[in-house]
DNA sequence: GTGCTTGTTGGCCA
DNA sequence: GTGGCCAACAAGCA
């Protein structure tokens, strides 16, 4: 589920909960794949006792920086979800991180396990984190830089080109699907087939889909809608992907799906010609 | 039991 | 070397 919008509602909800919080207890289960490459032990002892400092989210992914240099970095993966718990909370079958402050639990739990946790010590943010390519609402993400992109990989398909997140960090499968979708593109289309004007679309679509996703799902300033799909307008392709008999918002005609590009898609055939 | 699933990675192949 | 495609990771759900 998570994706640029998601990742920044759940970093939201612990931040609003334990900003400034001194975690007491840190509680890891300890399955191996989701701390792939980094020291238990070493986390435990620097968080225990350190203050939840400051965090932030870029593409999928979250960062917390505590106090004493610590930074942890969670990458949600395909079903992690970051959930706040009152005092006390003993920890779930699915919950493989927790960290207690006097008054909640920060929960990351994950059934699937395709998230990841990581630890690092240092003055600095850690290279898995600075590495992340420049966010696509950054003065970085011009129409030009796109445009070099799509050339670049001109023979894929455009769907699966938009989940490549060394260019287009922080949109997953929905999302490319709504800006395809909002941009009257088709997802088969190859790269290289789409005119400068449907480039311009396509990159004015990306930015506007990532603003109105940040607002909707993961609220403004310190408001947290109560849950990810609450704020959700009824315009987007969102809402009427998975329904059975599905129709297009903005046509009324039936919505298809297929795979494209190896990931399962849904694009409105009224609207998005393969010409 | 079967066949899916909003993410990412590594291996194979053209 | 580059880029495209697909299986694998694991668990839950219909």
């Amino acid at each position: 589920m998570p994706e640029l919008a998601e990742a920044e509602f759940f970093r939201k909800r612990w931040h609003l909960a334990a900003h400034g919080a001194k975690i007491l207890r840190v509680h890891s289960h300890a399955r191996a794949n989701i701390f792939r490459g980094t020291r238990i032990t070493a986390l435990h002892r620097a968080l225990t006792r350190s203050r939840f400092v400051a965090s932030e989210t870029r593409a999928k992914q979250i960062l917390v920086r505590f106090s004493g240099d610590g930074w942890l970095g969670i990458h949600l993966g395909m079903s992690g979800e970051l959930r706040v718990e009152p005092g006390g909370y003993a920890p779930q079958k699915h919950d493989h991180l927790v960290l207690a402050t006097a008054q909640r639990a920060l929960v990351f739990t994950d059934p699937r396990m395709f998230g990841r946790v990581q630890f690092h010590r240092g003055a600095l943010p850690p290279p898995w984190w600075t590495k992340i390519a420049p966010a696509i609402l950054s003065a970085a993400f011009t129409v030009e830089a796109v445009a070099a992109f799509l050339r670049r990989r001109a023979r894929a398909r455009i769907k699966g080109v938009l989940l490549l997140q060394e260019r287009f960090p922080g949109i997953g499968n929905w999302m490319a699907d709504e800006i395809l979708w909002r941009s009257a593109i088709h997802p088969a289309r190859r790269a290289g087939s789409l005119q400068p004007a449907e480039v311009r679309t396509l990159w004015r679509e990306c930015r506007r889909v990532c603003r109105m996703a940040l607002c909707s799902i993961a609220g403004i300033g310190n408001r947290l809608p109560p849950n990810l799909n609450a704020g959700i307008p009824r315009s987007w392709l969102f809402l009427h992907r998975w329904r059975p008999g599905g129709r297009c918002p903005k046509t009324g005609k039936p919505l298809a799906h297929a795979t494209v590009g190896g990931r399962t898609t849904c694009w409105s055939p009224a609207r998005q010609k393969l010409r």
